[in-house]
DNA sequence: TTCGGTCTAGGGTACTGTGG
DNA sequence: CCACAGTACCCTAGACCGAA
């Protein structure tokens, strides 16, 4: 279903700001939106790097990601309250978030759910996500980050339990956005050890959540 | 001894970026 | 455009170790 978009420009745009880029698509410039669209595609494969999906297509949750990319492009205004960066980031995971929320609530259709560091921690809550909670997500909100300490503790918790120190250390430094070797260097381990050690943090992730949600 | 968990290692696929 | 290298991801086999 992956939809192959050109990028060959007329002209080079790399030098102007997205907020300008995003007024010239306004006015029906398609060669700011294709440039838009080749400067935010690594933005949203990375966002969608950190989503386990079982029987499905990864390729999908870039796809859902794109659209996201889209409506951001399509919304955004610029009243220089917010960056587009900022905003694009908002639109892209609150896109893929609300597919995987849609994908998991059929919840006897086991090939059509998600398992993944960013599928929302409590069926009948919000957006907060296992991601959000492991990665530390920043809260202001006094009473939302009592809250946020709690459900930080009770999965921090478990995944003491379920997680060896190796494969602990490999899942922190994998959600702070290190590759594979900046892990493999830090750890003083080879690459190899890191693979196989996220491998089983996916398995072991995806049994957890199965166990708790299904 | 068996079993389950942890870890290493080999090998495969898919994707991306780069250089000719 | 194509070949190639690098990277991420996945699967599997086997060694090792501790608990039952």
């Amino acid at each position: 279903m992956a939809m192959e978009i050109p990028v060959t420009l007329e002209r080079d745009l790399s030098d102007i700001p997205d907020e300008l880029l995003v007024e010239c698509v306004r006015i029906g410039d398609d060669d700011a939106l294709l440039s838009l669209i080749h400067r935010y595609k690594s933005f949203v494969r990375g966002k969608a790097r950190s989503y386990f999906l079982i029987g499905a297509d990864r390729e999908d949750i870039v796809q859902e990601g794109m659209i996201g990319l889209y409506k951001a492009i399509r919304d955004f205004r610029d009243d220089k309250l917010s960056s587009f960066k900022a905003f694009a980031e908002l639109c892209v995971t609150r896109q893929i978030i609300t597919a995987i929320k849609t994908a998991t609530r059929q919840k006897h259709v086991p090939l059509n759910s998600y398992i993944s560091l960013d599928k929302p921690i409590y069926e009948e809550d919000s957006d907060r996500t296992l991601m959000d909670v492991i990665g530390g997500a920043r809260v202001t909100d006094p009473e939302e980050l009592f809250i946020h300490q709690e459900e930080f503790s009770a999965i921090e918790g478990k995944m003491a339990e379920l997680l060896s120190g190796l494969e602990r250390d490999v899942l922190m430094l994998y959600l702070d956005g290190r590759s594979y070797q900046e892990i493999a260097e830090d750890l003083q381990r080879h690459v190899k050890s890191i693979d196989n050690a996220l491998q089983r943090v996916k398995r072991k992730l995806e049994k957890y959540l199965e166990d708790r949600f299904l």
